[in-house]
DNA sequence: ATCGGATTTGTGAGCGTTCACATGTTGTGA
DNA sequence: TCACAACATGTGAACGCTCACAAATCCGAT
């Protein structure tokens, strides 16, 4: 690979000439800098990122750091960030996280953020004190639903207003018990399957409709199949639901698979509103309804938060929640 | 930031010595390692991966370069991979090639793809001339179906066999006009969709069926939204047809959603098969028959061969082929 | 001629690490 | 007592780039 030297040389200049052309500085002759740029060309030079990034600090990359990628709430979340960043001459790259506790320290650790100007991070399977750990080194900003220190920029999605939304809905379309699937009936870590289920409590108590605790059903995994193995044993086994409002899209398929293996029909016998409105959702059986959690905003507030400390704005930290809106399709009367 | 310098400092040795802690290296007495495993605990140092990139010209990352994340193919492919390298200790990075021509280029670049060990180069928006550009600077595998320069470790999915028995399956199970739904109606760029294409073709051979070719449909998108859209206009104004072979997974939701849209019975009017075995495909409508494409042996190979050139022999390209298979579900009779 | 100022180019150091090698330190046997 | 390993630690340079600043060049105005 050729280097700034060899560059220097062939065209007779200095390296700090050759640094300026190539960095797009004024202050170099005209002649010069055709000169220089014929002899980049002829070299096929390209600027070492890592020297640049050790000597300048910069590197013009960003990070954005997610449990799993294969989730495809994070997929979509991923493309939305690449694009809005990508106008900007920055870009992003992608880290997971993982299942795993060891690949999420080493996801979380310095060395690792260190080699990005800014880090967006998923904070979804992570405790109040991994975070709490990082300190400020890199400017960083929160994306998810948990309590964390609150001295980091945070954007959360509206969870409790959609998991009110949500239920709501139901309740206004005739359900009377609805199950409440991948929540927690004992508040556990402040996270999304808490936020969501106080929305449903909260819509319970605005219809003055009793909230059958047994209507909480936890879920070991926040996966399709696990969800649907769930829901067809719920049928037989459980308490009676004219409803249900999963805790995410991807749970919502499951419910719509499993209620389909026990033979009830959606929306007649069962409605069903998931969370995220996820691209499949408008294709899966009659259309999910679902509420769209306001991830254009989540992507707008995360960029503007970063920009800011990369600025080197450092004021008090924001925490933001997006606004949610309802996506009313055929799982719903 | 705590430097190794700090480190020398505080623990009163050189600068070396830590770096050969730090490095695990055997020459280093007991009482001194003990001595700078504390100071590096107590002041909380972590190496400087840029630093020592550019110096040792190793930085323990690989890249994994798809068109879009938010593509659930490409998600699932990550997430493999991420698993498959993890226990080796090296840890993978996702960059977007994007959409458009700027994009991939810049992800593309020498100086993108010299800042990790190697490359796992997801090539499906890409040219042969784009990749014959790159010069091998960077251990380079590259995934996907078009054909590419030869002397480039290459893995593809068995796109052409994978075509032939999800026809000759529909085929064998009583459909005579097959829909080609995303295929190609003359060969383009040799990518997913000729290749899947001439499978149904070879299919048709093998059972002695007419090809007809109107049933070939091209698709601007392979996305669930504008499959959908096309497949209810085929059913009113295209040629019969009384099976779908969709080009994708991701297609094939769409056709299911078409077809419910046009009041059409899968599997009793008619047959779908996709392609890829997302996830998805399990629990959407009937359960839809797919090729499973060998991505774990598509990973197993590609991490084989990547590891191939790092560990710095360079013996002659491998192209591989995965072998595929046929999952069998509802929306085939 | 001389000067000040603007413009253009060059110099040396250093980012934090690792490399090749030199030096120091200890122990062992003759 | 000395030579010679074997082990332990240190030295200086370098990776390729950018920073702060110094030096050179050019220009018209005095």
């Amino acid at each position: 690979m050729a280097t700034l030297r060899d560059v220097a040389k062939v065209s007779g200049v200095s390296v700090m000439t050759v640094s300026n052309v190539v960095n797009g500085r004024p202050s170099v002759g005209e002649a010069t800098r055709q000169r220089v740029l014929e002899v980049i060309a002829e070299l096929g030079y390209e600027a070492n990122l890592t020297a640049r990034r050790l000597r300048a600090g910069r590197s013009g990359t960003l990070a954005l750091v997610v449990p799993r990628i294969d989730h495809p709430y994070f997929g979509e979340l991923a493309a939305r960030f690449t694009d809005a960043l990508r106008p900007t001459g920055r870009h992003l790259v992608l880290e997971q996280s993982g299942a795993s506790k060891e690949g999420e320290l080493g996801a979380l650790s310095q060395a690792r953020l260190q080699q990005y100007d800014g880090v967006l991070l998923s904070a979804v399977g992570l405790q109040f004190a991994d975070v709490d750990r990082l300190d400020g080194g890199v400017p960083l900003v929160l994306l998810g639903e948990k309590p964390m220190p609150p001295r980091f920029d945070h954007v959360s999605l509206g969870n409790r207003a959609g998991g009110r939304l949500a239920t709501a809905h139901l309740l206004a379309h005739g359900a009377r018990r609805v199950l409440m699937l991948g929540g927690t009936t004992a508040p556990t870590d402040g996270g999304m399957g808490d936020l969501r289920t106080q929305g449903w409590r909260d819509a319970h108590a605005d219809a003055g409709v009793p909230a059958d605790p047994a209507l909480v059903v936890p879920l070991a995994q926040l996966e399709m199949g696990w969800a649907r193995g769930v829901v067809r044993g719920l049928v037989t086994d459980g308490p009676a639901f004219d409803a249900v409002f999963a805790v995410t899209d991807q749970v919502a398929v499951g419910v719509l698979a499993g209620l389909r293996d026990a033979g009830l029909r959606v929306p007649e016998d069962v409605q069903v509103v998931g969370f995220d409105n996820l691209a499949v959702g408008e294709h899966v059986g009659p259309g999910l309804t679902t509420v769209d959690p306001g991830n254009d905003v989540l992507v707008e507030h995360a960029v503007r938060l970063l920009d800011r400390r990369l600025a080197g704005d450092a004021p008090e930290a924001e925490h933001v929640v997006t606004p949610v809106r309802l996506v009313e399709r055929g799982t719903t009367r």
